[in-house]
DNA sequence: AGAAAAATGTGATTAAAATCACACAGGAGA
DNA sequence: TCTCCTGTGTGATTTTAATCACATTTTTCT
């Protein structure tokens, strides 16, 4: 089914583009509806094209043996699997549906194609990647210089939230485990952080999500660097 | 002094160039040389061109409070300073020379209008960007999967090094603090594992140099993962 | 509804690495 | 040559977080 032009502008990566190159692009692109679990793509394949997020969420991670680590969390409106291109390198990440959504999806040989058209489409490629570097650059920054606590409080802060009257209201779309992946620890320590937060009056912990009770200490222990 | 087109072909960022992209480098580039030490920029600052190092060594690296975390390092042929264009944002790294050497500069304002004109060297960006987020993604996974052995086994072989007739010679151009900010770990722990390395035969410690005896042992080393 | 399977909570133990505290070496400079 | 300073080597101690081992709760499936 073709992309209507509409859709495409409200996306961030593709609403600057040029008429000729979105409507190229709406001729290509389709839409891709996926269950909770879908593998997008997994760590080694081959370059797989452009995926923008309509609804849904979808983690971005590397594993290694039964362990994974969890580089970032994205949303509706984000754009990923650029990462593999150019140069027919294999992608350096998994990417996994953490709930049910609909993406746009750009196969990578028209996405190839493209690239060689429009340059201004070339120049958003660039802004994509780079941006990914930025994040991968704060989670590096995170992992070396932050514990446990800091990183998971930053990591409730980076997940998608709305505001309730008693605070802001994180759903569950993830386990524990999930959340340890974020964090690069064990289920186990984020489960007892979450308590010890919950006892200082940080967050309230409810079945199926996360209430922050008090954002600026949370703010204020993610930003606690050791040393 | 204005740079010979020669001299920009033997970079590998710039051999694929186009002979007329290269012709307006050359125009607008120009030398540095810098000493040992020297702060190419800093965590911070505005976007700041772009860095080619014909020779020397440059660590590119992140830093909180007294600590600080390498993110690798450069050698000649090597390019940086890409990654905090496009959109004027301030460079999430330093880099700083850990050997004297020069380098090619392409100041921030000349490579933007470069940029506008030569598709070809946007692609260019595009690859170095992509290329560094890779490696970003390696140093992710080794802080997340490997224990202080394994990344320093993996550090000893991404240093550059050259072969002799005991084995391989890395030049000491950085110190054990340098070391452990590449492992992202604590000096003595460092040079306690360099000793036990050079315990079980793996490599020698000489004065201004490391010899690596067993390479093949030392991969192995690398290559470990935890769990 | 009831059984089975996930996911969560919590204590006890272990392990890895950070930190502390010095001794010592070697090179740079007066 | 003698000091000072930076870099190294090494033991002892502490800290943090990983691991182990279950109990308990919640969800899912038939």
């Amino acid at each position: 089914m073709a992309v209507t032009m509409q859709e495409l502008k409200v996306l961030p990566a593709f609403s600057r583009l040029s008429p000729l190159a979105l409507e190229h692009i709406a001729g290509t692109a389709h839409y891709l509806p996926f269950a909770a679990g879908f593998a997008f793509y997994q760590q080694g394949d081959p370059p797989t094209g452009l995926f923008s997020l309509l609804s849904g969420q979808v983690k971005f991670y590397r594993h290694s043996k039964d362990k994974i680590q969890i580089l970032y969390v994205l949303h509706e409106g984000s754009t990923f699997g650029a990462e593999s291109l150019p140069n027919d390198m294999p992608s350096p990440c998994g990417a996994q549906a953490l709930t049910p959504g609909t993406s746009i999806y750009l196969p990578p040989n028209e996405l190839h194609k493209l690239l060689l058209e429009h340059p201004d489409l070339l120049f958003m490629q660039l802004e994509l990647v780079t941006k990914q570097l930025r994040q991968f650059t704060s989670l590096v920054h995170s992992l070396a210089f932050r514990d446990v606590s800091a990183r998971l409080a930053e990591n409730l802060l980076k997940l998608k939230s709305y505001p309730t009257k008693d605070g802001f209201c994180i759903e569950r779309t993830f386990s524990q485990q999930d959340l340890a992946a974020m964090v690069g620890s064990a289920r186990e320590v984020v489960c007892r952080t979450l308590k010890k937060f919950e006892k200082e009056g940080v967050l309230r912990l409810e079945r199926s999500s996360i209430i922050i009770c008090d954002l600026n200490r949370l703010k204020e222990i993610a930003d606690q660097e050791i040393r």
